[in-house]
DNA sequence: GTAAAAAATTAATCTAGATTAAGAAAATCA
DNA sequence: TGATTTTCTTAATCTAGATTAATTTTTTAC
């Protein structure tokens, strides 16, 4: 059960087993079926959940309720909203399961003292929003320059399980194009090689 | 000359005088002119930059050599590239100064340094990152969902400092449109009122 | 196995914003 | 101070991608 958040976690900390016990003992098993929501916007997020199985979409409603989504997010991956977590405010994220998926649910309770008694953890995290923000980054710049094409082909490089895993609305949604255009997009394709 | 450095660590964590000169001693003082590069695309980040007078704008660079700017920042901002300086491997951001400008530098082994010896410093740089993420998600989903128009008033509302002090040209590519297009949304605007 | 729902495609029309080009205004500098 | 550079504006033309709507294909669920 834990193997996989523990591979994680070894990624930039190392921990001994009684850290290890403590930390597991803060953990519990969360199982959701396809099409349930995590998280609702307006809601506070009271926790950051670890995937061991399944795969969510992480997504932000306009007023005329079009999906922009942030993230997917499958094994090994942690899903939140930062902001509204470590805030603990109402935020603007919606996560929703796109298949069964089970989790290990932090609590923001428990990540405070997870925080306070093993302060290595500080650094894990760091290092995670670290990464994502690089990515996000670098994707903001992509979506400003680059052309919707060029994107499609970048995500099915980076993420080639996750393209095979989601219907192509969502990756759609995903490089920022209507699913129309995308499927002309991968038309035009087609019709290259 | 540390005072704006003091009250800014001071939101988060709290350090005592002994903390405090070991975490002076390993800053040292930057002055640069107007256009000038603290860093460029390509160059390894060796810093964390705290501006203590003047402004600089963060960006990325197209193929074609068009800007795209990631933020401003100004006095009591945190500068650098983030994933370049935590991995030590070389980035894409350039980093220049718009007005004549004194930073303070945290060079990248004094922070590993002042990780270990004062490991509340990485809560304090791991709420920052926190924030600029949620900052960029926010505006990241804006410039997907809004018309050019609300992310210019957008940005006038939220840095109204900066919108005085930085080129009309300089808002428009931190928009995400150009020039051209931003100078017809003002006068559009103006004709509103 | 079939009906209903969800996803994907195609095509016509429309539009926000880009591009190109030129001139006007403002800031900088010797 | 005037000359030069930089910034801003205006206008004509163009295009990537949106919108709308209808049709087909695939998936889901009983």
């Amino acid at each position: 059960m834990f193997e996989l958040i523990d591979a994680n976690v070894a990624k930039h900390i190392s921990l001994t087993p009684s850290e290890l016990d403590l930390f597991h003992s803060m953990l519990h098993l969360k199982k959701l079926k396809k099409k349930q929501f995590l998280l609702q916007g307006g809601e506070v997020c009271h926790f950051s959940g670890f995937i061991t199985k399944g795969c969510i979409k992480n997504y932000i409603l306009d007023d005329k309720g079009h999906e922009f989504i942030m993230y997917f997010a499958v094994e090994d991956w942690w899903v939140g909203d930062i902001s509204s977590f470590f805030e603990q405010k109402p935020g603007t994220l919606f996560i929703e399961t796109i298949e069964d998926t089970e989790l290990l649910m932090l609590d923001y309770h428990n990540s405070e003292k997870l925080f306070k008694e093993i302060p290595k953890f500080e650094r894990h995290f760091r290092i995670l929003i670290q990464r994502s923000m690089s990515t996000l980054q670098q994707r903001f710049f992509q979506t400003l320059a680059k052309p919707a094409e060029e994107r499609y082909l970048e995500f099915l490089k980076k993420y080639p399980n996750v393209a095979q895993r989601v219907p192509q609305q969502l990756i759609a949604s995903y490089i920022g194009v209507t699913p129309e255009f995308l499927s002309k997009v991968r038309h035009k394709l087609v019709k290259k090689v």
